[in-house]
RNA sequence: CGGGGUGUAGCGCAGUCUGGUUAGCGCGCUUGGUUCGGGACCAAGAGGUCGGAGGUUCAAAUCCUCUCACCCCGACCA
């Protein structure tokens, strides 16, 4: 078993810590609450980035970008948008050493300046829909940051898009949930709730918002994503008016979306053990490992290497570039060679050593479950596009049965907060209380909304008001 | 911002209460050797302004004052 990283049972939080720390994702930077972003961390990265940008761009959308110095006075255009972010902005009060006329605000998220640029490009009906996405830094001075789930500058994508009618931006604002969604059950291996926001859940701004709602592995929630309906809101802050077809002067409906780097601090959360890192196939930054494992560097070099690259080109050819790595740390035991990919994550390792060269085989050992056998060599591309889809498969199903078992009824708020202390998880129910309702729940356990699941429209008697025809609801402790 | 804690080698820690030669230990790292299919062993090494500033003292990692940083639990949040 690993020893450089705390039992998940101990202490979760060290044990996060760890994984992060052993897979060498992220270092701490010297300013509080940032992160150095290391290579594997950002090849990670990068590989989650490309299936959402790849589904954006297929949805209709186009890349920007938009400076990372706002003016202060932007922030302030619209009411409940300032209220909610004004507190937690780094602004910048100097440059050229000099004192700024008006203070620039670091963008928390970009709402208010892309605002006032739409204002600029929308005069007609026809210059709508826009559909614009950007990747960029924002930065949040939260009071509490934790590696890749809250950091002071966090990595992201913001879409923002304006429309002529209300009912095409619920549209947009459902589908790019969807696309969400999809990204996270189908690549990131995470099993999602999607589901509606409660009022005092909802983004500084928004008419509604809607999130994907997961679980990790310490039975708390965590908000993987939102899309927000904004009405008219920043429309009217920002003066974004349109003619109609009929001639009217209109405002637009306005959305945004957004993804962050905190979706890896959910797949370290959701996948990984007490050995580290465990990462789904589709995004691992190295799928497969190959081992050449010999006590003769003579054959190593002659034999084994050469076989092994063989056996790379073959899966290059169906898993795409740069997914195989052959190790060569042929300084290091080959235990410790095992120990080195197995806490950064990679799915598969396969070991060609001279028994595998003597049987023309190559043996595999899966990272999520340990299971070992192996197959003929010259099978390799069809076996291991095999055994990484059922490792991806094998790992969404974990982290579903695991959220299923962890997720409980209750009809009443004494059954909640005995549920709640007892096992903690999601619990179920419905809801019509008020925000103020929500605040007492909080307070009294720890727990908050996290969503009215869209799947599910049932409605019922509510667990805390008792009143009739209330929503269903999810309830849980949160990151 | 409230409560708790910690700063000594890359990481984890001992030493601080009771001041006293050259500041230790484990892991890791370097070199050599034996090993080698799930975290080996032997030997020799490298690596420290003890978080910072000031003070007390013949003498400070250790005592005093101030300060900074980080971690954990809350409130706030992608």
């Amino acid at each position: 078993m690993a020893k450089n990283i705390t039992k998940r049972d101990e202490d979760y939080s060290e044990w996060y810590l760890d994984v992060i720390r052993a897979a060498e994702l992220a270092d701490y930077a010297p300013v509080r609450g940032c992160m150095v972003v290391r290579p594997t961390g950002y090849a990670l990265w990068e590989h989650v980035q490309e299936q959402f940008d790849r589904r954006f761009k297929e949805t209709g959308h186009v890349n920007a970008y938009f400076p990372l110095l706002i003016p202060h006075s932007f922030l302030e255009k619209e009411a409940k948008h300032v209220e909610g972010f004004a507190p937690e902005c780094a602004v910048v009060t100097h440059a050229g050493g000099e004192e700024l006329e008006e203070p620039l605000v670091v963008r928390p998220t970009s709402e208010t300046i892309i605002g006032h640029m739409y204002s600029k490009w929308v005069q007609s009906w026809r210059d709508l829909p826009i559909l614009i996405n950007q990747w960029c830094n924002v930065m949040r001075w939260e009071k509490r940051p934790r590696l890749f789930l809250r950091t002071s500058e966090f990595l992201w994508q913001e879409g923002h898009t304006a429309h002529a009618t209300r009912e095409e931006a619920v549209e947009e604002t459902l589908r790019m949930l969807e696309v969400y969604r999809e990204v996270m059950e189908d690549e990131l291996a995470l099993p999602v709730i999607p589901g509606e926001k409660t009022e005092g859940e909802r983004f500084p701004g928004a008419d509604n918002t809607y999130t994907c709602e997961t679980m990790m592995s310490d039975r708390k929630a965590l908000q993987a994503g939102t899309s927000h309906f904004l009405g008219q809101n920043f429309a009217k802050a920002f003066d974004i008016q349109f003619q109609s077809e009929a001639g009217q002067l209109e405002y637009a409906w306005t959305t945004s979306w957004g993804a962050s780097t905190r979706l890896i601090g959910a797949l370290v959360m959701t996948h990984s053990d007490d050995d580290g890192l465990v990462l789904p196939p589709r995004v691992a930054p190295t799928q497969v490992v190959i081992l050449p494992l010999s006590n003769d560097q003579g054959r190593m070099d002659e034999i084994l290497l050469p076989r092994a690259r063989e056996v790379e080109a073959r899966l290059n050819g169906v898993l795409g570039p740069r997914r195989v790595l052959i190790d060569t740390q042929f300084h290091l035991r080959p235990a410790d060679r095992f120990f080195h990919h197995l806490q950064r994550g990679v799915p598969l390792r396969l070991e060609l050593g001279e028994r595998e060269l003597e049987e023309g085989t190559l043996r595999y050992v899966r990272r999520d479950t340990g299971e070992k056998g192996s197959f003929p060599l010259d099978r390799a591309a069809e076996e291991v596009p095999a055994l990484l889809g059922r490792i991806q498969r094998d790992l969404h199903a974990k982290a579903l049965k695991f959220r299923q078992d962890n997720t409980h009824e209750v009809s009443s708020f004494a059954e909640f907060q005995e549920v709640l202390a007892s096992s903690g998880g999601f619990i179920t129910g419905y809801f019509g209380g008020s925000k103020e309702d929500e605040r007492a729940i909080k307070e009294a356990t720890g727990a908050t909304p996290r969503c009215f699941p869209l799947a599910d429209q049932r409605t019922g008697k509510c667990f805390y008001t008792g009143q009739e025809g209330a929503r269903r609801v999810i309830f849980a402790k949160a990151y």
